[in-house]
DNA sequence: CCAGGGATGGACT
DNA sequence: GTCCATCCCTGGT
């Protein structure tokens, strides 16, 4: 049996509430046929057309962007400070530029896979626990980008494990200060006292 | 073609 | 907790 996230999770437009039903689903991913996962624990929603701290903002269609464009259920992986890949999930319908992305993984498959990509000794919190931090502990790059989260690379799963309501806290959004009165939205979940939020 | 930017990480105290 | 190096890629020309 299979408990892969269907189709119709990404094609909602209440960005939000995806965003929070996402924390306590499992990300995998399976890259050079090594096997990783990690539970979300921490993610930030992107409205699109609107949101001024959204690469879409505007409808700003660039080759870059265009992923967010397409009907949800795909990979959007995209460079940052020249270094750092960070991934999200392209939900919503076609023409609705939203993301979400994933910035705090609690490790459970391929520990020591993980560990050799992240030159870590010892599972310890920075294994997972930052946006760039988790994608390459996943081995997740631009090279899965716009990748179907259907497919059998990169999809999320859905264990049932139960996320307690009040257990949600949010914030405002990190690294957004370009982003004016955007940057103070606060549509960054998290599962409150959980080590594997970033810092 | 190239100037400028960027949803951060890690080294250090 | 604080500070700052990061460097590839994008997009406008």
């Amino acid at each position: 049996m299979s408990n892969k996230l269907s189709h119709s999770f990404y094609k909602s437009n209440n960005i939000l509430q995806s965003a929070k039903n996402l924390l306590g689903k499992v990300l995998c991913t399976k890259i050079n046929n090594q096997f990783t996962s990690g539970k979300i624990i921490e993610v930030e929603a992107y409205l699109g057309s609107n949101d001024r701290a959204s690469h879409s903002y505007n409808n700003k269609k660039t080759q870059r962007t265009a992923p967010m464009f397409a009907s949800g259920g795909i990979s959007y992986v995209y460079l940052c400070y020249g270094i750092h890949h960070l991934f999200n999930v392209v939900v919503g319908e076609k023409n609705n530029p939203c993301a979400i992305l994933i910035r705090g993984l609690e490790p459970v498959d391929g520990v020591n896979i993980m560990l050799k990509r992240r030159n870590l000794n010892n599972l310890k919190n920075e294994l997972t626990n930052g946006p760039g931090k988790l994608t390459q502990a996943l081995g997740i790059t631009t090279q899965i980008n716009k990748k179907s989260l259907l497919g059998n690379k990169i999809w999320i799963e859905d264990y049932n494990l139960h996320v307690i309501k009040k257990d949600i806290l949010s914030s405002s959004r990190i690294g957004v200060d370009y982003a004016g009165d955007d940057a103070k939205l606060p549509y960054r979940f998290y599962i409150n006292n959980n080590k594997w939020v970033s810092k």
